[in-house]
DNA sequence: GTCGGGCTTGTAAACGATTACAAGAACGAT
DNA sequence: ATCGTTCTTGTAATCGTTTACAAGCCCGAC
């Protein structure tokens, strides 16, 4: 005896098929008619066939979210607040990940064709004119969460890091500091190229120089181990840092167990500023001032955009940037 | 001029809509079949329908994932080992918060009926007769990552706490402490009573008494700090524990703040031992001794315990238990 | 009494794929 | 030459819904 149709639960009820999905769905139906069909629905235990319902309406009711990593702490900050505002308007949401290469992400944002999701979410690492192309033309709507030209004509939702850079180094300077360092992440992805132009940018408001720039592999704690050495070690001859921009949280983690290794004390010798403000931020010790770039927000108002041109797909494409903060903690003095 | 059918590159290719769907679903045709089919296909940049052929074939390729908060670390662990090995067998992963309450879990459960995935991969916080039943009859197949009773004949893959508290509790009766205390989340976990069992029993093992067991209101960093002057405080008239097991990482790194913050040394005073081994624990300073149950591998495991139950529903219910290990780092002597 | 308008309900045609079945072609064996 | 077998291809049914359209009914107005 397989599944109830809705067939059987006409037969049940002893009406249409039609009626029934009306009352299903809500649409006016006498009291009688109600009743009759949710009991029938009821007695059967029926439910409906989401994939029969998808084929007919050209909806599946899901989004997707496509991230380089799922595991990546900032991703998942986002992804929880995508999954709040997604499911509250009644989607699922399916996360995939799309790895660091270009062409997969091109291939997703070309797959969406297939009709398995009414939008897509994507919020990519690395950016070409492929990839702008292969969105433009998508066949379902598209949010990036990040930074794409302005001519793609696609919503956008990115943080404002040259802005929260200038926090970082007002703060710092502020404070005393003036041998300001930056340990970037790999330059040739998004974030990293704008983030080092924020931070060339912020040192020259202030008339500094920097004092060294170093880029980690990867935006990951072990790649910011790897590479305290070009901060500290014996290439730096104009002498140690006083303070250290990190691009991000884990990198600031990790650089903060190498001082500690070389006995450097944070912040009494060295400031060390985060980007991001992670739970890692309030977690690690000494607890790590970081730039609040709005991780949740970005994803809430990436979100709400998505839903915003599903519903209405002729809107003008709005480009949203939000603002950065400073959560001061005890890594800066 | 929407998008293309099947039966308009059967038109372009002057063939059946039979013939296309062969070819694309690769089955035997002959070489010019093949050719004119992709070449109609290439030229229209047609794209098969997924949610037609999931109508027809009864399949989406879509498997849920549900947990109480994507969240959380111990899930995003897990997560990323899904999505592994879910992509990798062709399936897409549709992630679903539950939250705490049994009532979601068991409509979540029930929603399955719509088909809208192949299976399911559920990790349920608490259990009770009622979700247990609901796991039993649901239309597809489902695997639990923790732990429900036998009857319930469903795969299951889970952690050995129990062996995990041991294996803490020798660590640290091996570098000569005796004053053990443990740091709970809430008892009424799935997790929670595992391991306060766990605990117990270690100890017993080493005719040894806990010195103190507190439990927190949650499996968070911020729980974590507000319980510890349960354990510190003057209400433990035996005197100050020597270590302390966290029932995991978070909970330990929120204690080892307020250890800290009261002036206590770890691991000179006192040793913390968490529990997840999660990439907090490296991160953490002092990095953290933690007890490794896998949850990686858990969720590997649970995930192509799915696909098989997928492949044949006949097969006899699996109960994996991953084994634990010790991860020794600086926060025990 | 008849007509028209507004409701309710049913019939049947989609949606876009897969696939059972049948028809036709090709070919070898007798 | 005929038959049977195998292989290729096409026709049409099917999956389970939603929804356009039409039919039937009731009711009040003329």
């Amino acid at each position: 005896m397989s599944r109830p149709t809705i067939a059987g639960v006409a037969r049940a009820a002893g009406v249409s098929v039609a009626s029934v999905s009306r009352v299903l769905n809500g649409l006016p139906a006498t009291e009688e008619m109600a009743e009759r069909v949710q009991r029938a629905v009821a007695d059967l235990g029926y439910v409906p066939d989401s994939r029969a319902r998808s084929l007919k309406v050209g909806r599946t009711f899901q989004l997707t979210l496509a991230v380089a990593d799922v595991g990546n702490p900032v991703y998942v900050t986002m992804m929880r607040a995508v999954e709040e505002v997604v499911s509250a308007a009644g989607y699922r949401l399916v996360v995939t990940t799309t790895g660091p290469e270009i062409v997969d992400e091109v291939a997703l944002v070309r797959g969406m064709a297939r009709g398995y999701a009414d939008g897509l979410l994507i919020s990519p690492i690395r950016v070409d004119e492929d990839l702008v192309k292969s969105i433009r033309e998508c066949e379902v709507p598209v949010v990036v969460a990040g930074n794409v030209p302005a001519k793609a004509g696609v919503d956008t939702v990115r943080a404002n890091s040259p802005k929260g850079m200038l926090l970082a180094v007002n703060h710092l300077v502020a404070k005393g500091r003036r041998r300001i360092a930056f340990l970037n992440g790999p330059a040739d992805t998004v974030p990293g190229t704008a983030r080092a132009k924020g931070f060339a940018d912020a040192l020259k408001a202030h008339k500094l120089q920097p004092i060294a720039v170093a880029e980690a592999t990867d935006f990951t704690f072990t790649a910011g181990r790897a590479a305290a050495p070009a901060l500290l070690g014996v290439k730096v001859s104009a002498g140690l840092p006083d303070a250290v921009i990190c691009a991000n949280d884990l990198l600031a983690v990790g650089l903060m167990h190498e001082l500690a290794a070389a006995g450097l004390e944070v912040p009494a010798d060295v400031a060390v500023v985060g980007m991001d403000d992670s739970e890692l931020a309030e977690q690690c010790f000494p607890t790590l001032t970081s730039v609040n770039l709005g991780s949740a927000e970005r994803g809430r108002r990436a979100a709400e955009l998505l839903l915003a041109r599903i519903e209405d797909n002729d809107r003008t494409p709005r480009r949203i940037v939000v603002q950065p903060s400073l959560s001061i903690r005890r890594s800066t003095p």
